[in-house]
DNA sequence: CTGAAAGCGCTTACAG
DNA sequence: CTGAAAGCGCTTACAG
C-alpha cells in the first residue's frame, strides 16, 4: 500500500501541491472550488498528513513527556489517569517514563525527553534527586516544564502540589483530637521536599497542641510502601511501649503497620491510633479501614496538564509566561483506625 | 541559544556537510583523522541530531504505542511497568493511551497511534470492544502488533497471556479441594476472552468434580470492580443462603464481596471461602487476607515488548515474521480466605 | 487565485 | 577519502 501524499493529490488534479497543502488548511487564498475538489479527493485517498515531515516543518511534536517515581502506585496512576486524559482532548500525546525514585535514572530521562524535541515536561522527582541542573537545563532550553506533588522549591517554573505541612498538621491535629497523647511519625526519606513538610506540620501540630517533640519516635522509610511500614512498625514495638498514636508518611506504611499489629493483637484504634496519607484504594479495604488525608491524585494530573498547555501557548505566542503555583485542597477522612 | 546542526559543524570545519554525517554515524569510508575533528567538534558545541529530520528520513520515530483499559488498576499498571522499562533500555519510548473500557474511544487512539507512525501498537482490548476492524487495519499497514491479556482470538498477531480458563480451573479446583460444594461465579462482562475463559475454566472444574452447574450462582460485574463485588455479594445474600464458596473474576470483586459479609458478619473462610484472581497488592492486606491467581503482569509487560521489538527488526530486515502466542504461568496463591 | 521555490535537518547513492 | 546532489513530505513567503 502506497502512502498517499500531497504530491499524489496534486498528480491526480493536475494541481501543485502548494496548493493542495493550502487548500487542506483552508487558507483564505484559495477558491472555495479547488478546495472542495482537493478535499474530496483527499478523502477519498484516505490522506494523513506525514506528522514526521509536519514536524520538521512546524518544529513541534504534539508530544509531551512525563517523568514519575513510580507507576504502580495508587497516586501516581491516578496522576497519570489525569494527564493523559486531557492531553488526548487537546490533541497531545504523551510519553511516560518511571524514573524509579532513582536520579541517575531521572537525569538520562530528561535528556531522552529533550533529544525527543518533546513539547513540554511534566515532572515529579526522585526521592533520590539531590540536586538540580537537570531540571534547570530544560528551563535553559525553553521547554515548557511543569512540576507537580514531588517538587523542588529551587527550581523557577509552574509547580501543582498540595499544602504537605498543613496537611500533615490536619492529621496530626485529628489524632490529637481523638486523644492521642504520644505520637510517633513514620517518615519517608530526607530529601523530598513533601516528606520533610509532612515532618514539619506533625512536628508543629504537637508544638501546638503543648505536646513535646520526640526525636525518638521518627522512623524513616526510605521506599515509603508496605515493607517499610511493617518494619517500623516492628521496631517501635522494641523501642517503646507508650505510643498511641502514628502519623505515617502514606498510606501503604500505615497499611504495612496495621497488618503487623494485628499479627500482634495491638487493638486499632483502641490501644494505638493510625493516619494514613494519600487515600489509596486499599485504605478503605483493609480491617480496620484507615484514616487518612486524600490526595487528590487526578485532579492534580489535570491540572498539571493544562499549566503546561498555558505555557505551551504562551511561547508560541511569544507572549511571556508567569510560573503559578496551583493549591490543591485536601481534607481528613476518618475511618476506623482511630 | 541556536540549535547545533550538521552544517554548523561542517562550516567551523570547512568540510562538507555530507562527511560530517557520515564521520558521526562511523561510515568506514571516512578517515580516522576526520572523524574525530568531526567528533570533537560535535561534543564541544553538545551537537544532538534533530529527531524530526531523523523520523522523516528513517521513516521510523523510535516510539511505541500502547492502548490500556485502565492505568489506575494494580494488574495493568504492572504491565505498563514491564513494557516501558524494557522500551528505555532497547532505545524505544512509549506513548500511553487509556481506553477507559470504552470501544468507540479505542479505535480512536488506534487512529492516532496510526496517524502518530509509531514504530508498532501493544493492545490489550476493552471489555466493550464488539468487532475488531479497527485492530485488522493495523495489520494491513503492516505496522507490528502485540495483543496482551485481553486479546481477541480473531486477530492473526503475536498474544502474550495466561492460559485464563486453565488458571479458573485451578482456581475453582481450590475451593472444591478445600471442601466447597456449592460454589458461585462472580464474572465478568460477557465479550471480553478472558471472562468467557474464566466462567469456563470454572464451570469446567465444577464438572470434572461432580457438582452440577447452577446458572442462577452466575453474576455478571460489569466494571469488575469493588462496587460490582459489593453489590453481586448482596444480591447472592439475597438470592441463595447455601453458597459456600465465590470464584471471582478479578481480586477486586473479591475484595468488595469480602467487605459486604465483614459487615454482616458472616465469617470467611468459616461459613464461606472467597477466591480472587490476579493478585493484586491488596489481596494480601485485607482481612482475612484473599487466596488468588498470581497474574505476572510485570513479566507479560516485558514479553509484550520483546515480542513486539523482535517483529520490528523482522520488518526492517524485510523477513518474514510469524505471530507467535506466549503464555504464561500462573498459580493459585492460598491465604486466609480459603 | 495559483504555483515555483526555498527550506526544515538529516541520510545516502553516486561521482570523482 | 570527500562532497555535490537528490530527496524524505510538508509549509509558507513571495511573485505573478
Amino acid at each position: 500500500m502506497k502512502e498517499v501524499t500531497l504530491k499524489q493529490i496534486a498528480e491526480n488534479l493536475g494541481i501543485s501541491i502548494t496548493t493542495v497543502s493550502k487548500a487542506l488548511k483552508d487558507y483564505p487564498d484559495v477558491s472555495a472550488k479547488t478546495k472542495a475538489r482537493v478535499k474530496e479527493e483527499a478523502a477519498n485517498l484516505n490522506y494523513k498528513p506525514n506528522v514526521f515531515a509536519v514536524n520538521l516543518r512546524t518544529k513541534e511534536s504534539k508530544t509531551l513527556g512525563l517523568i514519575i517515581p513510580e507507576v504502580v502506585h495508587h497516586f501516581f496512576s491516578s496522576v497519570i489517569n489525569g494527564i493523559i486524559e486531557q492531553a488526548e482532548k487537546k490533541g497531545y500525546l504523551v510519553i511516560i517514563l518511571q524514573s524509579n525514585e532513582n536520579f541517575e535514572l531521572e537525569k538520562k530521562q530528561v535528556d531522552l525527553l529533550i533529544s525527543k524535541r518533546v513539547d513540554g515536561i511534566m515532572i515529579s522527582l526522585a526521592s533520590t534527586t539531590a540536586e538540580i541542573s537537570h531540571i534547570n537545563r530544560i528551563k535553559e532550553l525553553e521547554i515548557p516544564l511543569v512540576m507537580f506533588d514531588k517538587i523542588s522549591k529551587l527550581v523557577d517554573c509552574s509547580k501543582i502540589i498540595i499544602n504537605d505541612r498543613e496537611a500533615a498538621y490536619k492529621a496530626t491535629k485529628h489524632l490529637i483530637d481523638r486523644g492521642c497523647k504520644r505520637i510517633a511519625h513514620f517518615r519517608g526519606p530526607l530529601l523530598p521536599q513533601n516528606s520533610i513538610d509532612r515532618f514539619l506540620g506533625y512536628k508543629k501540630a504537637l508544638e501546638d497542641h503543648g505536646i513535646t517533640y520526640d526525636s525518638s519516635l521518627i522512623y524513616i522509610c526510605e521506599r515509603v510502601n508496605y515493607e517499610d511500614g511493617r518494619k517500623a512498625a516492628q521496631q517501635l514495638l522494641e523501642d517503646h511501649d507508650d505510643v498511641d498514636g502514628i502519623f505515617t508518611n502514606t498510606d501503604l506504611i500505615a497499611v504495612g503497620t496495621i497488618a503487623v499489629f494485628n499479627e500482634r493483637g495491638i487493638k486499632v484504634p483502641e490501644e494505638v491510633s493510625i493516619m494514613g496519607f494519600s487515600n489509596w484504594f486499599v485504605s478503605q479495604a483493609i480491617t480496620p479501614s484507615l484514616s487518612t488525608v486524600d490526595q487528590p491524585g487526578y485532579e492534580m494530573g489535570k491540572q498539571t496538564f493544562k499549566m503546561l498547555r498555558k505555557e505551551i501557548k504562551a511561547k508560541k505566542k511569544k507572549s511571556a509566561f508567569t510560573p503559578k503555583t496551583v493549591t490543591l485542597p485536601t481534607h481528613v477522612i476518618q475511618r476506623n483506625s482511630t
